[in-house]
DNA sequence: CCGGTTCGATAGATCATGACTATAATGTCA
DNA sequence: TGACATTATAGTCATGATCTATCGAACCGG
């Protein structure tokens, strides 16, 4: 059975007429009689009493016309809806962010973002590394800021911006008079982030360390901050130093932290990373465009 | 679009992958492949993200998905209530009966009807022959039992059985001794139908008289009996005599009445009549069928 | 690292069918 | 009865749905 057919039918009904309503169908009468008649066979059912000045529905047809319109109208619905899903810069937009981002990255970017795709809906979504990129491959994700590299083949990744690391001592620290700061020199009192941050691994191989191990070695002692904004007040507090990312560089002075640049500069490249086979590709390049572009000044050397 | 693709999608998204849809649908894979990817274009969607493992339908395709699965269900209502109307046996059929004929040919063919056509919904409707015409020819009557000839090319009629006219006179009548009556002996003080009943045209055009007009000439007097029930109750009661057909001579025996064969004897055929286009002739014929099955043993000379 | 496997996409051939024009068949009306 | 209106039929054509065969990419086990 087809729609064409059942709009067939709808029209004769309408018009009560097979000329005019194969006029208002865009199709010659012939056809009209040729297809409807089909469909009556097939439904193993008279529509239409044709009489010489006459065409009136049988009572099948009556009991029929009710369930006809409903599928023809769903079937304009399904083409309605369509059309207004037809812009990849519209709808949601499940964007997720690693924690040592979002909180700094998100109010510069929050209003451009609305600013230049008005009709897409970003939703932030704040987790560490691998459980955005397990929500991305999920499908709970569209897109991701990262700082590592897309891990894999079915991944794919754009660089929006690179930001520095900053060494943040207390302002009473040994090197807070230096204009620079030497990883080396940090290592000995130096606090980490908790295990799953990325930006611990990073820091850790800044610093010479063989990354990645839960095993920090000399550094850090048994702190494992959880959150970036608790390393900063324990850093402040005087417990030792860190290294932040420069997104960070606000909140941290703002927290009474001297920051210093690294004597051998490092940084990370922050990532929007999505699905490799993900179709609305373009909304995902939209998004890192803004955001490369409110955050330009940062660029790295 | 067409209502195959959408069935199509809905496999490939049950079973989210191409291969197993197909077969599910009875296709090849590389047709759904085409076709699906040809929905997309006319929608101007993605609706499934493909990956070397996985087949996942998009945001917008869940948007989608609901109203395909309506579009879908009521096409598949459609097949299914045609089904439940194929039978032409089957469903309302709505007999008009004039109402010389019905209250005494129901009572006999409405157990037979119902036996032999369980799934036939007879519908009687009890009115004069030219409102039957009216109305049958307005759609609102599969059938009507009429005791005229089919009157135009538009209708069709199938003769069912023959009733004799009768001579109904009270029992004291100067007639009653006699084994046969003329109906020219009758005339004198016969009493008729109002206008309108096809009985009383008859009737008068059976003793000779100019039938048809309002005027009933020497005939009857004043008295246009409504009814055929009153009319015997007027013989009954010694009024005058009139003509009474076979079917309700049961009636005017139980009201007391003589009832005696013309000389020269006379009749009518009663006929079920339809639209010359209906479509479910076979309804109207099996009705005739059993109406006439009954009726046999007063099938004419 | 390499051959086998899986799975969707592509190419080309085939065939069903929806569409047209021209015409017939039928009933209506003057 | 002839002119008109209306639907049905016949014949032809073009679109497009389908098939088989094959490709290309990704994954997997040795």
């Amino acid at each position: 059975m087809n729609l064409r057919d059942l709009r067939y039918l709808l029209a004769v009904a309408e018009h009560g007429h097979f000329g005019r309503a194969a006029e208002a169908c865009g199709i010659s009468q012939p056809t009209l009689s040729v297809q409807l008649r089909k469909l009556e066979e097939l439904l193993g059912v008279t529509l239409f009493e044709r009489a010489s000045k006459s065409v009136v529905p049988t009572a099948a047809c009556e009991r029929l016309i009710g369930h006809v319109r409903t599928a023809v109208a769903e079937a304009d619905t399904i083409l309605d809806v369509a059309r207004s899903l037809r812009d990849p810069l519209a709808g949601r937009f499940r964007l997720g962010i690693i924690p040592t981002l979002a909180p700094y990255l998100l109010p510069l970017v929050f209003g451009p973002l609305r600013d230049a795709l008005p009709a897409l809906a970003v939703e932030p979504w704040e987790d560490q590394t691998a459980a955005l990129l397990d929500r991305l491959r999920a499908h709970d994700l569209d897109a991701a800021l990262l700082a590592t590299e897309a891990d894999g083949p079915d991944l794919a990744g754009l660089a929006l911006f690179t930001e520095p690391f900053l060494a943040a001592l207390p302002p009473d620290h040994r090197l807070a008079g230096r204009d620079t700061v030497s990883e080396a020199e940090l290592a000995g009192d130096m606090l980490v982030l908790s295990d799953g941050h990325c930006l611990r691994d990073q820091v850790l191989a800044a610093c010479g360390a063989p990354g990645g191990g839960s095993q920090g070695g000399p550094l850090g002692g048994t702190l494992r901050a959880a959150s970036l904004s608790t390393l900063l007040n324990m850093v402040a507090a005087g417990y030792g130093t860190t290294l932040i990312p420069g997104l960070a560089a606000g909140v941290a002075q703002d927290a009474g932290l001297v920051l210093r640049p690294l004597s051998t500069p490092a940084g990370r490249t922050i990532r929007i990373v999505h699905r490799a086979s993900y179709p609305r590709r373009v909304a995902a390049e939209a998004v890192g465009g803004v955001i490369a572009g409110r955050l330009r000044h940062f660029a790295a050397p």
